[in-house]
DNA sequence: TACACTAGAGAACGAGCGTTCTCGGCGCAA
DNA sequence: TTGCGCCGAGAACGCTCGTTCTCTAGTGTA
């Protein structure tokens, strides 16, 4: 029953992320972490250095997470209008997991982006990079990236509503008016 | 040069806020605000007898700025349209001034709403408030409740990205938005 | 068997924080 | 003036947390 260092690493990641995400990351101690991840304090040092090593580490498998979701429901979809609405198919899923909390990014830019440059650099980029997915789908549908600007919009708000308010038709309202934007931008359908 | 306990109370909920929105609530300790406040721990505890009272405090004035910024927003704009689109002016003005740090409601929940009810029921009620001042708006614009959610969408996007991208201009963008939601409902101008 | 090495469990350390307590001085009534 | 109560300053307390250290048991090798 031999274990890669690489699968110590991802357990201790999944572990950290689910608390993380759960309770928020300053209430969450090292000690919880690893008893979750079932791993020696000694070894979860070895593996990040330190506290914010592990938060960096969660992010970026949270934006892989994100990334891999976002290509998946646009995947099979053959119209690129359809593809760029997709996106909100896709929050309407996570935004009724029972675990949706928000956007672990926001969440922790609220938490962390002030004290610690790393963090808020992590989420600077998992922002922009959404930023560029979706002006990239605005373009292949045909529209400017202002669409795909505009869609964002939509999408960040659409999170935090869902995640305050509790309300998972959010997505579908984002939805409704993302349909607007992209009629008035191409034409309707 | 005598000083009422409301004007002690205020001074503290103002400390208390620039310092919990510059670095985040849990990185800012009770002597932190004392010494910002100029006020001893012991009337400090007298005010608010614990830091969560004190947040609290802090949300409900942040709260009444809120609003009293959206109404000076419309004020004075005959057009129900523009009374509207004015939210997004109120933005753009918020977002270019130097200590913006994204939605203050957004930030505590992010930070506290998993582990403070009373917190999160904060929030939760501040970002209904706007839905339901927007709403109205809408309302009173002749179009329906959908439109005036809609456009809170963009207006929490507008916030959180500003804040993470640094971009004042997600203002822009989401009243170009807007006007595209407001024509579709209302009928061009 | 003896030895060197590793790794896990958890104690320990030092710092920070929320909250409370103590002390000393000042104002005020008699 | 004397006693009394209030209030500010900050020390103290108890707890938590990030990080490091110690001890011990187990393993593989000669």
């Amino acid at each position: 029953m031999t274990e890669t260092v690489g699968e110590t690493r991802e357990r201790i990641v999944a572990a950290a992320d689910a608390l993380f995400y759960a309770r928020g990351i300053q209430a969450v101690g090292m000690d919880e972490v690893r008893t979750a991840a079932g791993v020696s304090l000694k070894r979860l040092y070895a593996e990040f250095p330190s506290k914010e090593q592990l938060v960096l580490a969660v992010l970026a498998s949270r934006h892989q997470q994100w990334e891999g979701g976002l290509a998946q429901a646009a995947a099979g979809l053959e119209d690129p209008r359809q593809r760029l609405l997709a996106v909100f198919d896709f929050l309407e899923a996570w935004f009724r997991d029972d675990t949706f909390r928000g956007c672990g990014f926001v969440n922790a830019f609220g938490e962390l982006g002030a004290t610690s440059p790393a963090v808020a650099g992590a989420v600077r980029e998992h922002k922009q990079s959404f930023q560029d997915d979706i002006a990239r789908l605005a373009v292949e549908a045909g529209a400017d990236e202002s669409l795909g600007s505009q869609l964002a919009l939509l999408a960040e708000g659409a999170q935090t509503t869902a995640a305050i308010a509790g309300r998972a038709d959010a997505a579908e309202q984002a939805r409704r008016a993302a349909d607007v934007l992209v009629a008035a931008a191409l034409g309707p359908r």
